[in-house]
DNA sequence: TATGAATGAGGATTCATTCAT
DNA sequence: TATGAATGAATCCTCATTCAT
């Protein structure tokens, strides 16, 4: 055999551990930490309730698992998006259109992220989820920043503390969306999701130009 | 004299209400709707359970008055802020400063505020509720984009759909709200939230901003 | 003033009591004695919650005069109705028309009264009301096996127990009138309770009536 | 050996649902379906209370359960003492020493199903407990009604609407018994339950018989 | 005497977690 | 390793009764 017969179940176990967290994953999104059900989430996952207690020592620990299953994926694609060919204000569309496009791809992960401080959960959870939303956010806004400072580098943009314009811009996006997420009456807003997203964009832009380079 | 002393009573079961309310609002705050204690509500309030269900019929319909409680107190501060004398700018840096000042004191409400939806409230909670925070959201927003209206029509704000330029804005302040509560980690921001508050409000005015002023 | 002033009260008084029982007879028969509830009562009389207490000692007690209420009144009416003039089976289908009417227009008493056991009151009840009701039981057992003894007497019924006899005519009634609360399936019985009421009646006569009178 | 070893656990749970169904009866009789403790059940059947819910979604549920566990043993036995070889008259009998003899094996059981109505629980319980307990009865009733049949055609009895003449057996039937429960000073009563069972059934059967045969 | 606010014991139900098989 | 039965703590809500006004 090519495969040693000990891998195999080290795959299936993998692949079990994918399916709880699917199954997670939709639960969890749907009715909040606090309420989500693990009988539901074992049932989703085709799986004995008990069995989860195998792949999770229990309820925050899958939410963790949840949390940073994505996070990877999320920071390389970030990277991608930031190295676009381009001026920093096209740089800075991409990103803000790839961070548009995943959150339309993962809603429910965007919700679980979220909730991290709704449902009161820092300070419940264990530090080291903390930390590791934590340190994603602050990758994101890394890349962001650096964007930022090439585009003030090369004059494109008024000198600015690059931190916290990343900051102020990180803000918007996830406030877009936040937003979209609690204000389901769509009629308040009259324009679609990803118009908005562009409009703030430019707006942004337009706020941290440099001045001379508009007259 | 012209006052019955039957408003006695009456007094004293608002006060009662008040004291339920403001201890709802200690435990709503700290554990989330979902997790929040309906016993320990009662012994902050200094009551007996049963007490609760005399004032509130149950569980959401104290969240419902805990949410409306604020409502009508921010409304009018916020008209206050919109008449301030000067600029539709001048205005809006008025706006965002009691919009600050607002949550700085009232951050418990904010939570409940935003955790509306985290929690997958909307659709649990009886609709009238959700309809009050609609119509409170919306009258924000109108307030808001009358404001931009003036600045537009005295020629200090570019031509601009003033309802989406609300939304930003006010999407903005909320969001720089919302991640001070979600990232408590405050080295990730190296500037307090107040700055920030004006700093992105001077970007969104710059954003907004007539481009033949600048020249 | 031709009513002292102080019998004023007096009637009020019993007014009032009456207008309570009144309330109770109708909770108590729709909910049953468990799940009957003082606030309902107390709305229905229009009076405060606390007031009921003025009148009756505590639930059982007010339960206890719900029952006292129409026993009176039923004991001098079927009294009546055993004097009719005729046969004793003329008088047995009078106080049988008699006690279908009575039920007829007092469905809800005759449903407390029998829920006497079926909720495992008696045991729980002061045994004053149990007393009650056994002696309101025996009056109309009396009257009735009063009546069957007249009817052997005269030839027209077999020698007998009448006691046993009067117990399982009345055992007949109640029970056609229990099974009709008990069984609202009415396509099971094809005929309307006055109806089956006369014919068990016949049935009964038939089956105490003295042979040689048939020849 | 044919059977598979997966069927103990099975075993193990249908006297789990036994142990439960059994603790149930005594504290539903005891106490009447809407006063029943079940914290007491459980603690009667030596099972945690959350284990309850394990074999019966809520309070209701049991008591459908409860009702349907004797139905079918009822049925079959009643089918059997209705091919008692004999006269009608003697079917008769025997179906009354059964239904007499099964009462006073489950005194609880009949407790419970009279409650039905007493307690108001036509309408709150489940249409389908409802509905189980009106199709028992109509079994009965049609094996009644046929036995009588078989007497009219046999010239036993005269001709007779047998459907409602089995209802009135029935009826008495369970009257006598519902009386039991209700009137539990015996001295009332002075002859005991099975004799009055006799009687009752003699009487009746003269109520019935054919005329003719009694010149 | 009438009120109705307050009480708090009582009971149903849920669900994360454990553990014997 | 996987199962799923059992657990029991946790929490919501009800309502008869009391008592200060």
């Amino acid at each position: 055999m090519l495969v040693s017969n000990s891998d195999v179940p080290a795959d299936r176990k993998a692949q079990q551990r994918q399916r709880i967290l699917e199954a997670a994953r939709q639960v969890f999104f749907r009715d909040g930490f606090v309420a989500a059900n693990l009988d539901e989430v074992a049932a989703l996952a085709g799986v004995a309730k008990g069995t989860l207690y195998r792949y999770f020592a229990n309820n925050a620990d899958l939410y963790v698992a949840l949390l940073a299953d994505n996070g990877d994926k999320f920071v390389a694609k970030m990277r991608d998006a930031a190295a676009t060919p381009g001026s920093a204000s096209d740089r800075i569309r991409a990103l803000a259109k790839f961070y548009y496009g995943h959150w339309a791809q993962n809603r429910d992960y965007f919700q679980i992220f979220w909730a991290l401080d709704n449902q009161g959960l820092i300070g419940v959870l264990p530090p080291a989820l903390v930390g590791q939303v934590t340190a994603l956010w602050e990758t994101g806004l890394r890349i962001l920043a650096d964007v930022i400072d090439t585009g003030v580098e090369a004059g494109e943009f008024a000198a600015c503390d690059s931190w916290e314009v990343a900051n102020l811009l990180w803000t918007v996006a996830n406030s877009l969306i936040q937003t979209e997420h609690v204000m389901p009456r769509k009629e308040l807003r009259h324009k679609p999701l990803d118009v908005m997203f562009d409009d703030s964009v430019e707006l942004f832009l337009r706020g941290i130009a440099r001045v001379s380079a508009k007259s």
